[in-house]
DNA sequence: GTCTATAATTAGATAGAC
DNA sequence: GTCTATCTAATTATAGAC
């Protein structure tokens, strides 16, 4: 994990803004394993190697800390954006292999670390169903342009929470140890399927 | 489900078991709204207006009582078994007719209670992956008998998954207010394809 | 059976020395 | 910027009175 030594720059940076960095990665691994609730911050410090009073010092509170540690901005959209360039006959197959092969990378994902601790924690619910509909459902709604665009969109956020909990929170076999081609594979028709499948209905 | 009376009368005889199950209903209750780790003891049995000590009287431990609120043994087999009843070519509607009119009968089904619990507590996603290879998993793989019957069922689990996640605990529009119809009509199909679909690779 | 009191632990957060 | 020490509040759990 977090391997950020400080970059030997000459002259050497005084220290303050590594700290910070050391919290935010560690952070966002313990969040993405545990989940906000049974996530402490004294934990997130030792396993920084700070004091559990510079995690306040530099965050204020836990809860502003979890909101920095979920905010990728940036860091997803270009993900997200090379599932939308392509045809509209294979983006099911897209959609999934880029799911999987962000989520594969790490579990400090926004999406990993939201989904876990959704359940239990009322903010994240509202800040991952915000996710989910900014980056993915508003924008598979809008390029199908379907009267029943908006029901087919839900479908597929169901696959992603469905495929993200089988495969990274609750491990079932042989989801969790499937190869990306396989889900690809499986799961692609299916997402498809809820896209441009069968009549409207 | 139980509904706990409270006798007025002036006078009865205070029934141990009664304030057991009073406890036990209410453990469900907050159990299944705010997962394992968010519910705490005491607010139990404030709920249950009853003394916290009272809890511990006759459950043990926490860990107990919720290992006592999960079970269901008897309860959810007969729903269960109304799913193999019938043809296989029309299963996918009745898994997710059954899935929906359960579950929406009250939020206290164990599958609520452990999807809600187990992102942040081991031993819950355990159980809820016993649970599901148990009562879902082993049985429709049984039922398929073709080589990649196991891969199949898993998919089916995370449909169950997606959309008790997207409907009971993240409350996905239009997923949550959807008629119990509507569902059947949109995915029924889906966890149809999941089980009988195409090639079989 | 029910409740009061309390032990033992742990959490988030703050003040202030250096 | 970093750490020691501490405060406050909440939790699970137990002992024992009634």
């Amino acid at each position: 994990m977090a391997e950020h030594d400080t970059p030997g720059r000459p002259g050497r940076w005084r220290s303050g803004a590594e700290s910070k960095q050391r919290i935010l990665d560690t952070a966002r691994e313990l969040f993405g394993e545990h989940g906000y609730g049974a996530t402490t911050v004294r934990a997130i410090a030792k396993a920084a190697g700070v004091d559990p009073a510079m995690v306040f010092y530099f965050f204020g509170t836990k809860q502003d800390l979890f909101g920095a540690a979920v905010d990728m901005s940036g860091a997803v959209p270009p993900a997200i954006a090379s599932i939308f360039t392509g045809g509209l006959d294979t983006i099911g197959e897209r959609i999934v292999r880029t799911l999987v092969e962000n989520l594969d990378k790490s579990g400090r994902t926004p999406l990993v670390m939201l989904t876990r601790s959704a359940p239990t924690d009322a903010r994240s619910e509202t800040l991952l169903r915000e996710f989910i509909d900014r980056e993915i459902t508003d924008r598979l709604a809008a390029l199908l342009g379907t009267p029943d665009a908006t029901v087919r969109a839900a479908m597929v956020n169901v696959q992603i929470l469905g495929l993200t909990v089988a495969r990274y929170i609750m491990r079932i076999e042989p989801i969790a140890s499937a190869s990306v081609d396989e889900l690809v594979e499986r799961f692609g028709p299916l997402v498809q399927y809820c896209l441009t499948g069968p009549p409207a209905a």
